[in-house]
DNA sequence: TTGTGTTTTACGACCTCC
DNA sequence: GGAGGTCGTAAAACACAA
């Protein structure tokens, strides 16, 4: 990480989708519930999967997505971010021509020199585009656990393969499992020191479901972005 | 500019579920 | 057997300090 230069990247921004703030996203829903089963399930699906029912279309305004808050990392450099500007409507396809990204994915593509190591394709890896990665974002603060038709509809409408989409996914929550377990390592060296309370929540949001693989609970992982 | 540490894509191995 | 999960890892991309 960039410990000085987090802030100085991110500087409490939040992104504030048509305008409107939204406190830091609550993590502390997503935990395994014992008993549920696996989140591959249909069954778990049909639970967790509120976006399957929420009318989200593509191209198109998002007003449930607008309910998403982000301080993200990844985010920082977009105009959303730097700016602190509305983003009203929210709009996928001009999206991708509003965002300036920080990165230039296309012309950072660096291809394997003759001889190296490559893998399956001729591009080690691509870099992806602010407005694919806060989509994506977008829809993991929603779902933790991306359904088939959310995936079919992402990597439409954000030119990704269905593959990249579950990659990003199982990559997102390794990622989260990462800062979880660095938090609760935290919290366990701080209570050591100081009698406190670890960082446990309970769900409190429909929206906000168990995460099948870590029962570790995050609280504001959100300024880790 | 370079060295270093972190983050981001992408994959393989292995596991579980249907 | 296929799909999708986690875990570990490779290497590119990136940010920052010296």
């Amino acid at each position: 990480m960039y410990p000085n230069s987090q802030s100085a990247r991110h500087p409490a921004q939040t992104l504030s989708l048509n305008g409107q703030y939204i406190p830091p996203y609550d993590f502390t829903g997503y935990h395994h519930v014992p008993g549920l089963g696996d989140p591959s399930t249909s069954a778990w699906n049909s639970v967790y999967a509120p976006r399957e029912e929420y009318p989200y279309s593509f191209p198109g305004s998002s007003p449930s997505a607008a309910q998403v808050s982000f301080t993200s990392t990844e985010l920082s450099g977009t105009p959303l971010a730097s700016g602190g500007g509305s983003f009203t409507p929210y709009n996928f396809i001009s999206a991708q021509e509003q965002f300036s990204s920080r990165r230039r994915p296309n012309e950072s593509i660096r291809y394997p020199v003759s001889g190296a190591k490559t893998r399956t394709k001729d591009k080690y890896r691509v870099v992806y585009t602010d407005h694919q990665r806060l989509e994506l974002e977008k829809e993991f603060q929603y779902n933790r656990y991306i359904t088939m038709r959310r995936k079919t509809e992402l990597s439409l409408a954000l030119s990704l393969s269905e593959r990249q989409v579950k990659i990003w996914f199982q990559n997102r929550r390794a990622k989260e499992r990462k800062i979880n377990r660095k938090r609760l390592q935290n919290s366990q060296q701080a209570s050591t020191t100081t009698p406190t309370l670890p960082v446990l929540g309970v769900p409190t949001d429909p929206h906000i479901t168990a995460s099948p693989s870590s029962n570790v609970l995050s609280d504001t992982i959100s300024e880790e972005y």
